[in-house]
DNA sequence: TCGACAACCTAACAGTCGTTAGGTAGGTTC
DNA sequence: GAACCTACCTAACGACTGTTAGGTTGTCGA
């Protein structure tokens, strides 16, 4: 066991792989790479996972996982604001909140859990077959929540358009991972962009709150 | 010279390169892949081509070539239906069919010419140093004229809100390249969508025409 | 003190990669 | 018909890849 160990060997190799894979993409990122940034010998990895591609699924699972965690946690807050009894508020601004809290969520976890889901956007396209269909059911469970989500706020819209509308939505967030600095920028504004462009477009400022 | 060649050699691994590039990304095509896809053998590349670099380079030049052309295109039928002195159109039904007429430029070449442009979004980010410094300036070319007409469009916002809304507007349309089949959907209707989208957001399409 | 086991390392395997030097068939030019 | 050029091919180079069999170290409970 390892009681002294401040981070296990299997957890440093899953931040290192998973850095270095969002950095560089799959392909071009060694095993023997990985290993040197951490200490390690390439050898070694595989006493922790059975190949490269198991290494990959894990990263990516871990990804998924942030993002159906959070999405889950945004929904319960939210419960937990009208459990007086009072049912779901269905108006306008209503509806807003619990887009943009929803949509604040999914990108605070895409830019601080970079690492992990950006590889989903970026290089989970180009991964081996094996890799894609292990992780495809659980990018399926989020992106049916998101569905829901929608459908609930858009409910004269056909399913076709909830889907589409989907695809944009995550469109706009999730390319964002190409230009957006976490560091410099600020999220909450990108955020209320995002949300606000989703729901009544670029129409002027004044006019959003109707 | 190849009077008699239907299309020279140099074409057919351009052609070939850039699918193969963009179905399996950059780093997982072999040059013998590309070679053996049109009857050649890897070494014969070289007499086309100084490197792998060099080929990648060239088909990324002339994924941008084509997006750039088609733009400057739009804008010239545009400029031609008003020539009999009327200033251009300022109505927001004019400006309307001015960005859906780009919007639906910029679908029909990313995938009309899918093996060429595809690459930009999905495979640009993990190209060599290189690669992406040759390639850069073309692209904030074709960057720089959506943000003048963006500019056009909402005079009154700022330059970092400019910025922003061009990318979510181009998070939107680019991102269809992972979902969107060229063979089955209705890219004019989904030009629509994405130029409805981006100007009034989900409102009930009544409202839409103002 | 001893065996067990977790967590590594060593060294090598077969395969693939981009790249190059040298060769060759066929057409054009003089 | 000789010289030349275009457009390929052949065969190999060193470097790098994921992967594996077998070894080493340190800590553990008994």
């Amino acid at each position: 066991m390892e009681h002294r160990a401040v981070v296990s060997g299997r957890e440093r190799i899953l931040d290192s792989s998973a850095q270095l894979f969002a950095e560089r993409g799959y392909a071009e990122t060694s095993l023997r790479v990985i290993a040197a940034d951490i200490d390690m010998k390439a050898g070694s990895l595989y006493y922790h996972f059975a190949s490269k591609d198991e290494l990959f699924v894990s990263v990516l699972e871990r990804g998924i996982e942030l993002m159906t965690d959070r999405f889950e946690l945004v929904e319960l807050e939210r419960s937990s604001t009208f459990d007086a009894g009072s049912s779901a508020d269905l108006s306008a601004v209503g509806q807003r909140d619990r887009l943009l809290a929803h949509v604040r969520g999914h990108l605070e976890v895409l830019h601080g859990h970079y690492r992990y889901t950006a590889l989903h956007i970026t290089t989970f396209r180009t991964a081996p077959e094996s890799v894609r269909s292990a992780v495809v059911p659980l990018r399926d469970a989020y992106e049916s929540k998101w569905t829901r989500l929608l459908t609930e706020m858009l409910p004269d819209r056909s399913k076709q358009e909830i889907g589409i509308l989907r695809l944009v939505l995550f469109g706009a967030m999730n390319s964002s991972i190409e230009w957006f600095d976490a560091g410099r920028g600020n999220l909450d504004q990108f955020a209320n962009v995002v949300t606000d462009q989703f729901l009544v477009g670029v129409t002027p400022q004044e006019s959003q709150v109707r």
